[in-house]
DNA sequence: TTGTACATCCGTGCCGGCACCCATGTGCGA
DNA sequence: TCGCACATGGGTGCCGGCACGGATGTACAA
């Protein structure tokens, strides 16, 4: 009978692309003290995994998914496990939704260009309850992070409102405002008027940077 | 001395995530008839690596990829080996970009959505000189193809031109007319020109189509 | 040589995006 | 109770996207 010091960490893995899961947990289940226990292709499967298993303790999950992002889930998952630690991983080197991982309650924010040994550190980061910043992008973030902190009270809260993010998507699939009213049964200035107050709360130009971003998180398909 | 039917094939791994390579590796490398013996990070690097190593029997390629598409890889990969064989990955299940990469030189089309053994077969089907067609949208495309092949001749023609690709990438990046022209030293109403062109080559209806179209073959990124 | 593809340019007109201005009602927390 | 955030609605005006129409020059292939 082996004695190891302790069990390896039970994680689960969400990612819409079965090869990749396929892959992370190939290079996770690698290692001795951690192990992949469930798999989700959703957030709504996550949620629905961590409700079913309370011994969870970590979340790797993808940024963009469809259904529910990886930041919807990341809150949901939050506030129903709140021991859960939450790892994001996403397919951009882009640091801006760094702070928008951190007040959904993720503790690392990984993207998928680092080799798998980072990924590997970023679990264990994570486990030990540290914040894991990616190597290379390690500089920036934390310059604007201090900056942030330093001038204004802590992170921007900037979440858009749940008809604001209704429109977001809507605007992003490429509706008219006139459409958009039409469907929600509202007039087209009122649609105009949440467009202008999404892109004025993310900082984007018009619809079509709204566009790239919603990519981004997952609320849209290119 | 063991003395095996035959060598594994070798296999050139073409993804921007170090990540999904080293995954994707795992699982193929796992198989005693495959065996990856390049990676690459883009398209220039895939070819690149195809020009250092001529034995080289598959390569398995992204579709999205910074500076050089798997689109356009694959072109050269196939002018450069013409005995190579090209296997497509891609993130999304849309099957439009299926002739595409016929066109372009491909022999298989596989989605990241699909498990893992999918993806060897697909491999040994591309090794044996066979169409792979991923289960599912099997039927989709086979209709779809056949529905052309009967109708027109072949595969339609329809890649954008040089200068065309050039503008479409700037148009998807949100610059105006008048922006490009500036850049191109070029009329704005050619470059609206161009645009129409595209969007009637290409079959979309506006520039935000147009956008989602450059990033779902990893022209720009989100 | 003649045609065809490509790139270049122009005018006209409509419609929608977007930037400003404004106001009202509701609910919630200080 | 008083503000504040949120959702709702309106007006005005500019500019750019996009659909039409037209044109020229050049290069290359049938």
């Amino acid at each position: 009978m082996t004695s190891p010091v302790r069990p390896p960490a039970r994680i689960l893995l969400v990612d819409d692309h079965a090869l990749v899961r396929r892959g992370v947990r190939l290079i996770l289940d690698a290692e001795p003290d951690l192990e992949v226990v469930a798999e989700a292709g959703d957030g709504a499967e996550a949620v629905a995994a961590a409700r079913r298993d309370a011994g969870l303790d970590l979340a790797v999950l993808d940024v963009a998914m469809p259904r529910m992002t990886g930041l919807q889930a990341a809150r949901e998952l939050a506030r129903l496990r709140p021991g859960l630690r939450i790892l994001m991983l996403t397919m951009y080197d882009n640091e801006e939704y760094f702070f928008e991982a951190l007040r959904a309650g993720a503790s690392g924010y990984v993207p998928k260009s680092v080799a798998d040994r980072d990924l590997v550190e970023a679990c264990r980061a994570a486990l030990r309850d540290e914040s894991f910043i990616y190597p290379g992008a390690e500089t920036a973030l934390i310059r604007s992070y201090l900056d942030r902190a330093r001038s204004g009270a802590g992170l921007p809260e900037r979440p858009v409102t749940e008809r604001e993010e209704e429109i977001l998507k809507l605007v992003a699939e490429g509706h008219t405002s006139k459409e958009i009213g039409d469907l929600l049964f509202i007039s087209p200035k009122t649609v105009e008027r949440h467009r202008a107050n999404i892109l004025q709360k993310l900082g984007l130009r018009d619809r079509l940077e709204l566009t790239r971003y919603a990519i981004r998180v997952g609320l849209i398909e290119p």
